[in-house]
DNA sequence: ATAGTTATATAACATATGTTATAAATAGGA
DNA sequence: TCCTATTTATAACATATGTTATATAACTAT
């Protein structure tokens, strides 16, 4: 009886993904999805409740992209400083998404401790405080220096304070690295 | 002949100060202003060509004021100590100040190595450079890393991702700094 | 094929913003 | 006192946004 739905949610939220990355997160609006699915505003808020409602779940799954794009391999033999120098590339190349991540209010709220705390970094922490023949407290000091030193990178870098050069990055984390392990 | 000006530049700027310090940039308007000054939108307009003038001079006004946050005086001994968490304190205290400086796009240009050659801070850099029995290179290096430290705890701090702990704080600027002395 | 359900388009309403046009108010010199 | 330059208030225009009302179009069970 009804006709087929020509825009999905899957739609929706990928073209606000699109936006955001492209544009950054002050550019997503109803209309601003609807013009890149080619339809008009209704469909948009017809799956969706509000537009807040569909920035919630973009930013769900800006989150994701983010723990995968950090999570992915580097070449270095320190998983902490593979971590690390990821995290800085994110803020880099990915800056639209960095600021959306934690520049807009959504972040408020987030703690470190629950991040700190999640799963998939509780992994590595183990893996860490193994590898380096320390206790947790330390290895989590020594997480949470260089996860500073990261994010202090990486802003800067996604509000182009600063030219992107690697081996730079590499050493700043490396020399905080040192510091914490001490 | 023409009446006396009741609305001055400085009542604009100081109303569009206080805007931004208590509700964030994003709240900064002609009529936020306006409303604050008990006016109508003409006398704002009339002073300033446009909002983003105002905004311009605004963020002058509110970098000059970040500089005397963070030179004035701490109660440790080590000077870079003293400025790393005097800006830390700055993401805490004034965080919608900082938003403003270092997360709109205004920064957007302003680069790291113009920082550095600023004529306040090249002298800092020369009196850590004798104090710590460095060369110029080193000591930039340092300067870096608990640069980018700082900015990375008051970034965290402003967008409400971590508890405010000065001795926490302490405790990581130190770590970078004796890792960076290396 | 038709009818009823529902996705979508069109268009409107409400609000917020920057900016500008017009008129009224004001202050000091003639 | 009145005239004139100029500051301010009022109000409007233009644009952008979220949201909703109405009508149209599309699908499928009958």
């Amino acid at each position: 009886m009804p006709p087929k739905v020509k825009v999905t949610k899957e739609m929706i939220l990928k073209a606000a993904f699109v936006i955001i990355r492209e544009y950054g997160h002050e550019h997503l609006s109803v209309r601003s999805i609807a013009e890149r699915l080619g339809c008009s505003t209704q469909p948009v808020l017809y799956s969706f409740r509000s537009i807040d409602e569909i920035r919630e779940a973009v930013y769900e799954l800006t989150d994701n992209y983010h723990t995968k794009f950090i999570l992915s391999e580097g070449k270095e033999d320190n998983p902490l400083l593979v971590l690390g120098l990821n995290y800085v590339r994110f803020g880099h190349d990915e800056r639209n998404l960095f600021r959306f991540l934690f520049q807009s209010d959504k972040f408020a709220g987030k703690d470190m401790n629950s991040l700190l705390s999640d799963p998939q970094l509780s992994e590595v922490m183990k893996v860490v405080s193994d590898e380096l023949k320390v206790n947790k407290a330390k290895a989590r000091s020594i997480f949470l220096s260089l996860f500073v030193a990261a994010h202090g990178l990486a802003s800067l870098l996604a509000n182009n304070a600063m030219a992107y050069d690697r081996q730079q990055c590499k050493k700043i984390l490396e020399s905080v690295f040192t510091g914490a392990m001490i």
